[in-house]
DNA sequence: CAGATCACCTGCTTGC
DNA sequence: TGCAAGCAGGTGATCT
């Protein structure tokens, strides 16, 4: 579900309401959520200050005095400031002022505590953000991968899930099965110009709610409707008319106009 | 290294 | 209407 724009969202809004908080006790209910020893886990965290809350690709690290808490969302996480707690809430965290609710029902996220940035977030590639033109091109053209599934390869970027990965492709008219090492060096330029507007953008949007993603307020994001391939099946293509396909590349629903993104 | 397959879960939609 | 299959924003292990 939530890639980085939505992620970047959860962060901005709940952040102000995490800084400088302590954290008085919590408790968790998923064994897969939260692997291992769950209450070693809330030992951990009882008493705990936050110092500063910042996404990492799709990682939201919480800074503590004493160590890092890590938290992805997985398809279906959210993070809610003083939400309701419904059947699904496997995380509750009792601030100093508020609560805040882990709820996630596909139960794919993940809570994790390390002393240390975990190996998971390390090993992360660049932010698309961040990553400049040049070092993206060398980087896309040196790789013998099929286009999308290096771009929703975290190791080779981070950030980018099924969404902003077909949605940048059709900016950039790049084939979703186009081999990243047969791309042009102006066609990679355009595809790393893509995944910059499309992000901004996106993140100006509050992210896409597909169908339950929402920020810590409980508030959905509205990219959903800017949209141009992604979930618009049959529907014209913004650029020639002609119907959009969808088809499954690496196992995953992949959208895009068969006539704009050639091969 | 690249790619396919499967697995982890729940819930909503689709099709017979 | 009812039920089973299929699919969903993600990731990682294992095998070829």
């Amino acid at each position: 579900m939530p890639e980085l724009p939505e992620v970047e969202t959860v962060v901005r809004s709940v952040a102000p309401h995490l800084v400088g908080r302590t954290i008085l006790g919590a408790s968790f209910t998923s064994r897969f959520v939260t692997p291992g020893d769950r209450d070693a886990l809330a030992a951990h965290l009882a008493g705990a200050v936050i110092h500063g809350v910042e996404r990492r690709g799709k990682f939201i690290v919480i800074e503590l005095d004493g160590g890092t808490l890590a938290i992805h969302l997985g398809m279906t996480g959210k993070l809610l400031v003083d939400g309701t707690r419904g059947p699904h809430a496997h995380g509750i965290f009792e601030l100093d002022r508020g609560t805040l609710i882990y709820d996630d029902p596909r139960q794919f996220g993940r809570i994790e505590f390390s002393e240390h940035l975990p190996e998971r977030i390390a090993r992360l590639g660049p932010e698309p953000l961040s990553i400049g033109v040049e070092d993206f091109v060398r980087a896309f053209r040196s790789r013998r991968s099929l286009a999308k599934p290096l771009l929703l390869n975290q190791r080779f970027l981070r950030g980018l899930g099924n969404i902003y990965a077909d949605e940048a492709l059709f900016q950039a008219r790049i084939h979703p099965r186009a081999n990243s090492s047969r791309v042009s060096h102006a066609r990679a330029a355009a595809l790393h110009q893509a995944i910059r507007e499309i992000l901004t953008l996106a993140i100006e949007h509050r992210g896409s709610s597909i169908s339950d993603y929402v920020d810590a307020q409980g508030e959905r994001g509205g990219f959903q409707l800017l949209h141009r391939v992604y979930g618009r099946e049959g529907e014209p293509c913004p650029n020639c008319g002609r119907p959009i396909r969808k088809i499954l590349v690496a196992q995953r629903g992949t959208h895009y106009c068969p006539a704009c993104q050639r091969a």
